[in-house]
DNA sequence: CGTAACCTTTACGAGAACGTGAAGGTTTGC
DNA sequence: GCAAACCTTCACGTTCTCGTAAAGGTTACG
């Protein structure tokens, strides 16, 4: 049914436990009903989880956004007064601004892991650089280059 | 004691349960002792945990670059061989490149949800435009007028 | 040398995030 | 109109990531 967004039927159920879903209608015999919004929002969720590796807890608060965004999406399609809807289009925007804002967060965070690899990296480039001037060897060593499988197992 | 990396003795000890540690030496008494390359380690495993999300068996996945660049780097340490020493340093720099991979996936990761959600935002901001246009209302209704807290392409 | 403040292992507990039945109701297709 | 293939709600089991004692050994300090 919907695990074609790639998700168990439990887990979808979990999430509802959870309270990050609301099944949009029931069935006359009780059958969850999803309707586009609903798979959207899905697909929303799994993406937190597996691409950005948030906890069901903070995937909560960023789908206060998302709540909010269907919520005035649906209030959109509902009204024609073009002042309300400009004030809908500006609120979703803001929402929209909310969610990037704080996946740049996470961002950051890895990128700041990434200079702190860069800077070793640069670190040890220094020591080779050194190393070639000092001229204990050639820069280019002679034959097949850097092939240096040979590791002695040493004591540690 | 080695709190101060921000973890707790418990998951210190249970990362060493994990296989993601070797506390370096013990004491007369057992007791561990840790040296600067395990405090290194750890803040790097809590980086990993708290700011990229990842899962203990992500996080003993890119250890093994960290544990082969430990290892490197005590070598160093322990030759005067240039030839040696120059191997070592290519070997190291390789072993970062892999983890600033490794980061820049799941950062690609997040960008696309960014530009997914910046997608959606250009979308509402051309029905305000449109609706701007069509002349229902003012481009600007009293206070404060469009702002965009959110820049496009600021991309790392 | 005593004792307070550490550390050790072992073990049970806990919440998050589901998996996996059991027992039964509902829809669909022929 | 009936069987297959869904779905429903419990409800217990499981793995991961630790928290929290319990019972005892070790180290530092005066």
């Amino acid at each position: 049914m919907a695990e074609e967004v790639g998700l168990t039927a439990r887990s979808i159920r979990y999430y509802e436990e959870r309270g990050l879903l609301k099944p949009a209608a029931r069935s006359e015999g009780a059958y969850r009903l999803y309707d586009a919004d609903d798979i959207e929002r899905l697909r929303y969720i799994k993406g937190l989880r597996d691409d950005a590796g948030f906890s069901l807890a903070d995937i909560g608060q960023l789908l206060e956004d998302e709540t909010a965004r269907a919520r005035i999406g649906a209030r959109y399609r509902e009204t024609d007064d073009p002042g309300e809807r400009r004030a809908l289009l500006l609120e979703g925007i803001a929402r929209i601004d909310h969610q990037v804002a704080t996946l740049r967060v996470k961002i950051e965070r890895l990128q700041s892991m990434i200079e702190a690899a860069t800077a070793r990296r640069d670190h040890l480039h220094g020591h080779l650089a050194e190393l070639d001037a000092t001229g204990g060897i050639a820069p280019h060593p002679a034959g097949s280059g850097t092939h240096r499988p040979a590791e002695r197992g040493s004591r540690s």
